[in-house]
DNA sequence: TAATGTCCCATTGACGCCCATTATTACCCA
DNA sequence: TGGGTAATAATGGGCGTCAATGGGACATTA
């Protein structure tokens, strides 16, 4: 599975049209559903976007809290408030009028690697989280325990 | 599997009939029935709808429940109060009086996405009953463990 | 015969597809 | 190593198609 990585910034057209950055849009290849899951995040006025098996995922993972539950219930928002975003021949997405105002983006469009994810910017915007972000993790001195590497085959255990 | 994601609002018309939106719909398609279970909320005066798998699901999770106990009668209840409504050819459906009614719904139906199953309400219900969950979960930051990824063959990490 | 429910067809407006153009990057060769 | 050129990516805009909608024709049943 690719990763994403790196920061890319594109413009938007009139009609809300956006170029995904090729390096990002490989990864959906081979979907049943031709084109990203965005939704909103809870913390900044940004986005995220994934692709179908990550968002199958957040959906199995939600059901695993037991069905009618206010914990259910209220997790669930995720996936109201998430589109589906379809590619069109040339690799852009229309953003849809609710994210553009939210996001606060205008002219530009920036795309930023988180992994598995990516998210969606107003370059401003993250450029003004972004240095938060970096000054919190210096001064809690922030650190990662690193899950187990996978066994590789003909691999000494 | 397909999944629902999103809000969508279509209208009703004299007869009763809406579109259930395309993306919801597809993932109707090689039911042994052309059409979607319907079955009403405990919490809400919504509805909530899926396919025949997830209904399959439902049945069995109740079976899991002791036999005669009052708990399986009592969730049993939404296996009573199922209906199963069909698509016509340009994939509406017709909303039962009854439905309606309870819904609140006149002129607009609210489709909303929940993974594997989505909801039916009245638009403005919605928005007093649900609308303020985002805001619930970003006050609360709230979090979602993620289920293990699934190992994938040929996967390296 | 009225009431109900399918099916079919017409309309319209949004959006997906196509093609043209520009910008960037990669590559080649002097 | 620099400039030139080809390949790829990003951008812009016109137009056809399809999803949503509305209403009529016909069958079915009470």
């Amino acid at each position: 599975m690719a990763l994403f990585v790196g920061r890319y910034v594109n413009k938007i057209d009139k009609k809300g049209r956006v170029s995904v950055p090729k390096p990002f849009r490989s990864a959906f290849a081979g979907q049943s559903f031709n084109g990203l899951y965005v939704y909103p995040l809870f913390k900044f006025n940004a986005f995220e976007a994934c692709d179908e098996a990550f968002m199958e995922r957040m959906s199995d993972s939600l059901d695993d809290l037991p069905m009618f539950s206010d914990e259910q219930d209220d997790l669930s928002v995720i996936l109201e408030s998430t589109k589906r975003l379809a590619f069109d021949p040339e690799g852009r997405v229309a953003l849809p009028k609710e994210i553009l105002k939210i996001a606060g983006i205008t002219i530009q469009t920036l795309f930023v690697g988180r992994g598995r994810r990516f998210q969606i910017w107003e370059p401003k915007a993250y450029e003004a989280n972004r240095g938060q972000a970096f000054e919190r993790a210096r001064v809690r001195g922030a650190t990662l325990q690193l899950r187990q590497p996978p066994r590789r085959e003909g691999e000494e255990s």
